[in-house]
DNA sequence: AATCCGTGGTG
DNA sequence: TCACCAAGGAT
């Protein structure tokens, strides 16, 4: 009998994955019961395609230097991307910096409650708002991301990965697959990501070590190789991400502004490709053009 | 719908 | 070694 097949593996499921987290979850600072809406909402977009290890020091001081939205719209937008460090994908800090913005002049400082208000911010989609719903609110939305689809795939629909992209079909799984008590929802949201996280992850499975194994439709369909088209990874070297990103590095570590001559640099074999992603990143906020040379935006 | 947007660990 | 992948979102 695999999870898919009846409303009793359904609970069964529930009840497996469940007391699997309480036993092995991660001690995460902003599962804290403590923890501030601001405190989960900060995690939930630092974690935007970024692995938790990474995230952990940079949320600590984010939180110690910018307790509250208030805070942090207080300070500068560039000083967001510098304490964003090296977690990748930095409009998110500048994202998260007119977040911050719009609490404080439309929401009285606090992260809002309300999904539909949740989902408005910048840099907020279906993932964060479902989760910051569920986790700081105790809203029970279905949090869908890349682990929980992973989940799903495999211990119910028996196949080894997710679409490319998340369909509808996947979402009303998803949707169907939630407790139905409002506690246990919450709970699942945050342990079948864990599970995804921790255990039935894409390239290696820890199948061994899984507590649904024996009822995973993947695991007892002798856990069949993916079919269809390989999937396509980032291409990467000499991209105008690589170079932006040289680019944003060398002007967070630098206090002052840096002289379009220092920025070459960033890649030296090609100033042109410099100089349009200088201009891509001015569109896009994260830096600006200054006397003689460019800077973090203030 | 497909592509773009960083960074670093890992099998 | 190197392609793959990670608590996605915006356009």
């Amino acid at each position: 009998m695999s999870a898919a097949s009846s409303p009793a593996a359904s609970a069964q499921l529930h009840a497996t994955v469940l007391a699997w987290f309480e036993r092995v979850g991660r001690d995460l600072p902003w599962r804290d019961p403590g923890c501030s809406a601001w405190g989960v909402y900060l995690s939930e977009v630092m974690s935007q395609q970024t692995p938790v290890a990474r995230v952990q020091p940079v949320w600590e001081r984010w939180l110690e230097r910018w307790p509250t939205p208030a805070d942090l719209a207080a300070d500068s937008p560039g000083e967001a991307v510098r304490m964003w460090d090296r977690l990748g994908y930095p409009r998110r800090a500048l994202r998260l910096w007119e977040s911050a913005r719009v609490m404080v002049e439309q929401h009285e400082g606090e992260v809002p409650r309300d999904h539909d208000d949740l989902l408005a911010l910048p840099g907020v989609g279906p993932y964060t708002a479902a989760a910051v719903a569920s986790f700081a609110f105790g809203d029970p939305r279905t949090v869908v991301d890349t682990n929980v689809r992973r989940v799903l795939a495999r211990t119910v629909s028996g196949t080894q990965y997710p679409a490319p992209a998340l369909t509808a079909a996947e979402m009303r799984l998803a949707e169907a697959s939630m407790p139905a008590d409002r506690d246990d929802a919450n709970a699942w949201n945050a342990a079948s990501m864990e599970l995804g996280a921790l255990v039935c992850t894409a390239r290696a499975p820890r199948c061994e070590e899984c507590p649904v194994a024996h009822l995973c439709a993947w695991q007892l369909d002798g856990r069949p190789e993916h079919a269809g088209p390989p999937r396509r990874g980032q291409a990467w070297h000499g991209t105008d991400r690589q170079v932006r990103g040289r680019v944003v590095q060398l002007l967070r570590e630098s206090a002052d502004p840096l002289r379009r001559s220092d920025l070459d640099a960033a890649w030296p074999q090609d100033p042109a490709k410099v100089e349009r992603c200088l201009a891509g990143l001015v569109d896009d906020g994260l830096i600006e053009p200054v006397e003689g040379g460019f800077a973090l935006p203030r």
